[in-house]
DNA sequence: ATAATTGCAAACACTTTGCACCTGT
DNA sequence: ACAGGTGCAAAGTGTTTGCAATTAT
């Protein structure tokens, strides 16, 4: 029988993800912030730990669109992330929870009139969020200008 | 001004995908499919015919959870599929289209109730569709079996 | 003629693997 | 002691690029 033992940098990785869950990044990323906390990982175990902790859900792995290579996300274990679908920002990369009662309806009638089950840990709904959605209509406005 | 010339890998590539709207395919599949029609393509041609044909949007690229590489398909000009959403089975990889009525309710929902303006273009709802929701059940009683 | 397309080799970016060494239990 | 974790170098995979030759306009 095999258990984990307990290692610095997974516990760093851990620390790093679940104290904003708001919070994407990249391998890259991680194993930046990791050196600049003076951890002095190797890129090798930056990967074998987020690989670890995405297969024991404890992070969700994912690919968006306009970056290249995985990104990672705290799966915050009460907030039923396996629920409801995410809103991704693609302008400044924030993960939105849909965690309201439309949700519901969204499953049901994919559920009822497709015959389609829905799988949220891998769907990604891709579009602006409010702030980015403004910004980009300002930029626009003084492109005219 | 530049305009693009007429080649027989573009051409083939187009009618390849165009004559079966549902295939979706990888690079590595329509390099091979190409050259066992006879075209001798080189796989790097195939690379820059895909991914101009994406920026033409006469495909859409996209990766999908569960595999690696891209994959493309065939963008039919009249089914207003930058209108909806689509329904990614990732068991059988084929890909529906959420073209009904409620589609216009769930953009109108992240809209107002969200301010999150949906790229359809970009999104994967992914999941398991009629067909291979009843496959996996069966397994899975014939497992318990 | 001239501008786009192609083939080939090389470069690239991201990720995985093998193996010897180190660490947690 | 032993199973799991780590570092390093090397290999793997999918994709892109530079450039000379070819082809379409």
């Amino acid at each position: 029988m095999s258990r984990e033992y307990h290692s610095k940098y997974k516990s760093w990785i851990i620390r790093y993800f679940s104290v904003s869950p708001e919070r994407r990044a990249s391998v890259q990323k991680v194993y930046e912030d990791m050196n600049e906390d003076g951890m002095r990982a190797n890129l090798t175990t930056v990967y074998r730990n987020l690989d670890r902790l995405a297969d024991d859900r404890i992070l969700r792995k994912q690919k968006v669109p306009g970056e290249d290579g995985f990104s990672y996300q705290y799966i915050q274990p009460d907030m039923g992330c396996s629920e409801h679908l995410h809103l991704y920002c693609s302008r400044c990369g924030k993960v939105f929870h849909l965690n309201c009662d439309f949700m519901q309806k969204i499953a049901l009638h994919l559920h009822r009139e497709h015959g389609f089950s829905l799988n949220c840990r891998d769907s990604m709904i891709v579009g602006l969020c409010e702030d980015c959605r403004k910004a980009e209509e300002e930029k626009r406005k003084d492109e005219q200008a």
